[in-house]
DNA sequence: AATGAATGAGGATTCATTCAT
DNA sequence: GATGAATGAATCCTCATTCAT
């Protein structure tokens, strides 16, 4: 029974089911017609709505960039002081939307899919720039000078943990930013 | 031209053209047609000597985790203080054999890989357990009972700037090293 | 050019196309492309349906076991003697339908192809029962504790012509029959 | 090592080996290499004897054929009745030799093999009439004119019996050589 | 005589994508 | 809007056969 407007529905399901896809068989090897019938609809309607397989790959990972970027805000919004904004802006990394095997696993292999596709690696290098400016702005405050340098040892931190989080060995999300924090408190000093 | 004794020699060419391929294409999706291709020989023969093309995946794996460990037992042999030692483990992570795009690209595939096969999660297990023995057996003597909580911030910081680096961010292995060290420094203190 | 409902008429397509393959040809060695080229699709279209060589080829042996069922249940629809049911019963092996090159080549491929496949095994083992069940349903009627024996003689004798008719040595299928009819009446003396 | 007078022992063991890993795998799907490697040595040996698959399962073929001819001589010297003459034609179709798994198996796939290798074809023709042959010389004495018809009548039952054997469906080969001779006795009545 | 290195054709299977309905 | 029928390219893998040694 065909409707209208069903196109934003569509189109959320089928990126909730590539992410969830993904996540679950650990890998990109995921087919297009898995995805659709995921997502309750025909491998043919997915090519309707987005066009192709990379599309949809593409809207998965700028829906997690956006969830993730609304979870800082929102971290953000009730953070008064320097160091309760940067205990959001670290948090929010780990927070629980994000801090699922699914959504980690698909993380990776979106890093792994950026050294192919220029789409994604640009979808990824505004994630970077976007967190280091968050970073920078409130270290900025409390280090000066020293602000670049915590601000890329912070962010690789954030990726190496959560890298180590795809094998389970990161199992608690409060353990991991509490890691970063205490970077960031021995660095400031 | 047939000849006797040519299978190490050919399952080298095969491992190398394997990482050549995985890291210049950026991703798994590597055929065995490409890779037998760039190695020299017909893919049935690459079928004969490893069996298959997951088997083919793991022994370039393996490869890699055998010269980093080379390069770390090297590393270690120069260093007579514990100092010395740390800095060993970790310079030997950013090595000029290991931080090369082709095989930091490779890495990071396999760490894909290991979400889904159990042979190359192993091989990641053992290089994970193996750093971490390294990084305690050291720290503990300068830092006691911190040791394993800096051991696993350290691991993760590694593979983060790996990753980083996987997309061009720390150019300068002499620069990876070092912000890993002044972590250290700092949680030594 | 895509239809609706084609889902039927493709896999009896299929069906047909491989008894006619494997007929023509004289074995098992039928490529899935041969079938689906004769079928006058694509190879993909016929795993489509199917999921894979193995099950076209169990289908095809069901449906020749299915022709041959509803042969006998239609020469026995007539048959009211038992003397006529037992005709109806041996006739129905050698019908036109059944006795054909294509058909009796596949036959003969498929009890070489019982010999590895459990389904295909199943399968014949069920022809088996039904034609033994048949037979001593009316044998025990006139040579009671006999009736075992002979049903046993005449499936094989049945078996045997049909291999031989693989070589066109029993061209005429009512001398085949007939063969048969003799040994049958002579065993109920 | 290579050594001379090698020829005729390398063959018989190629010759074997084929046999039983046809039979034990019960298709014709054998390779070369796992014939080879059964008969203790290289498939490019295999090749230099026979020059190539098909000559060496038409060897296996002649060898089977030659080994129930002569069991067919053997037990017909002994024999001095008519009678005693039929039992040992029968009887050898179903000696020990003969009536082995493998060498039934085997049978069974050469029968598939003659629809399409008109050499395999001839070799089971001589066969044919080897034994129609045999049969009619000894039934022409005793049923006279209906002789040729009990021939075909016993040739095909036991193909028939043969074929059932395949499946384990005719245990005893005592009971499967007095299944003819049953029929035999009833035909020349 | 013997090996096994090497090739390359061939085949099953998967899958993104297209398109008639 | 929605389906699923249909294609065909791509890929892994097998294997008979050849040939240098």
């Amino acid at each position: 029974m065909p409707k209208v407007g069903m196109e934003p529905i569509r189109r959320a399901a089928l990126v909730e089911a590539t992410i969830a896809e993904i996540g679950q068989s650990g890998s990109l090897d995921v087919t297009v017609g898995a995805i659709s019938k995921r997502a309750g609809m025909s491998s043919g309607l997915a090519h309707h709505y987005f066009g192709g397989k990379d599309q949809i790959f593409q809207a998965a990972m700028r829906h997690i960039l956006q969830v993730f970027g609304r979870e800082v805000r929102t971290q953000l919004a009730g953070a008064n002081t320097t160091r309760e904004r940067l205990e959001a802006i670290v948090s929010a990394s780990f927070a629980a939307q994000n801090f699922q095997p699914d959504v980690i696993n698909a993380w990776l292999n979106f890093y792994v899919q950026a050294q192919t596709n220029a789409d994604v690696l640009r979808l990824l290098k505004v994630y970077h720039r976007r967190l280091r400016s968050n970073l920078l702005h409130e270290l900025r405050k409390i280090s000066g000078p020293k602000a670049p340098e915590i601000s890329d040892t912070v962010a690789a931190l954030i990726d190496g943990l959560y890298i180590r989080a795809s094998f389970g060995d990161v199992p608690d999300p409060a353990r991991a930013a509490q890691t970063v924090l205490d970077v960031i408190d021995l660095k400031v000093q």
